[in-house]
DNA sequence: ACCTAACCTAACGTTGACGTAAACTGTGAC
DNA sequence: GTCACAGTTTACGTCAACGTTAGGTTAGGT
């Protein structure tokens, strides 16, 4: 097998076919697929024959979409537009900076604030319905206790 | 208007409709009938004409609904099993507890406990997940601050 | 008595987030 | 080359959790 083209420079990171990137968040290839189609995530590349290839920065991606699906409980349609978001504040760093006014660089930084409060915002309020949530259940347990022992084994 | 047999006691405990239940825990009125049609909550009473009365306990159990279902992630079904569990074991306290084998007793305080036990490590990873996206936003919006001082207003 | 808002049941519709099937193609070990 | 498995697109199916509509009844204030 002689060496492509692809494989000079170093070892090459590794890219991942769908059902790897799948299997490694816990979902399937039609979520993924999915997922595309709404355009949250598009794989970093293609194989020569059209299949999709994930890199590790895309699975990592992938996690945030379940976090933020799961844990916080957006939908899809919010999950969107958070990662657009995200998407344009990471443009501004890698573009070259010219090109995009102060204005604009400030209105992108000023969303992507907003956002991350919003975020952060939710994500304390849920916190403390979790903390009294687990107040309740502890209270509870202790009482279960308590009538297990006056029940005997 | 002639105080009726139902006023002769003290002030009765309120009653709500169906309308202001939902309200209360800003859901629907929808809501309510197809939990019911589920067997998660039925109204301690109804009127004469048949609508729905809903105590103050019956707010608080649908409370407990949405609580499993927007902080855990219950499906319906989940829920109803929680909850049927939890029935069966305030059954215990209200009956004459003649006619329950202690057996059965501890079954029921077995089967209660497990759940807890179950919830509250849900509870428990729910926190570390979210005290872990919190870290992370935190961190962005330390970044953020940093950018846009550098930035100027 | 009357009027309106809120309620009832029954049934069909909708939406989000995928699952699944069909028919075909690419991948890579042997 | 060939074989099996993994991938592709297209499109229809599914399921939970309600929303909505239709057609009628009740509640309670004036």
């Amino acid at each position: 097998m002689t060496p492509t083209l692809r494989d000079v420079p170093t070892t090459t990171a590794p890219l991942y076919r769908i059902g790897e990137a799948a299997d490694l968040v816990g979902t399937s290839c039609r979520t993924l697929r999915y997922y595309e189609e709404l355009g949250l995530l598009r794989p970093a590349s293609h194989s020569a024959g059209g299949a999709r290839r994930y890199t590790e920065e895309d699975v990592a991606r992938l996690r945030r979409i379940r976090e933020l699906q799961e844990l916080l409980g957006f939908d899809l349609g919010e999950i969107g537009d958070i990662l657009r978001s995200e998407d344009q504040l990471a443009g501004l760093r890698s573009e070259v900076e010219s090109g995009v006014t102060p204005e604009r660089h400030r209105q992108i930084l000023a969303e992507a604030i907003e956002i991350n409060d919003r975020l952060r915002g939710l994500v304390r309020a849920k916190q403390s319905r979790l903390e009294a949530m687990m107040q309740e259940l502890e209270t509870k347990a202790r009482k279960y206790r308590a009538r297990s022992r006056e029940l005997g084994s």
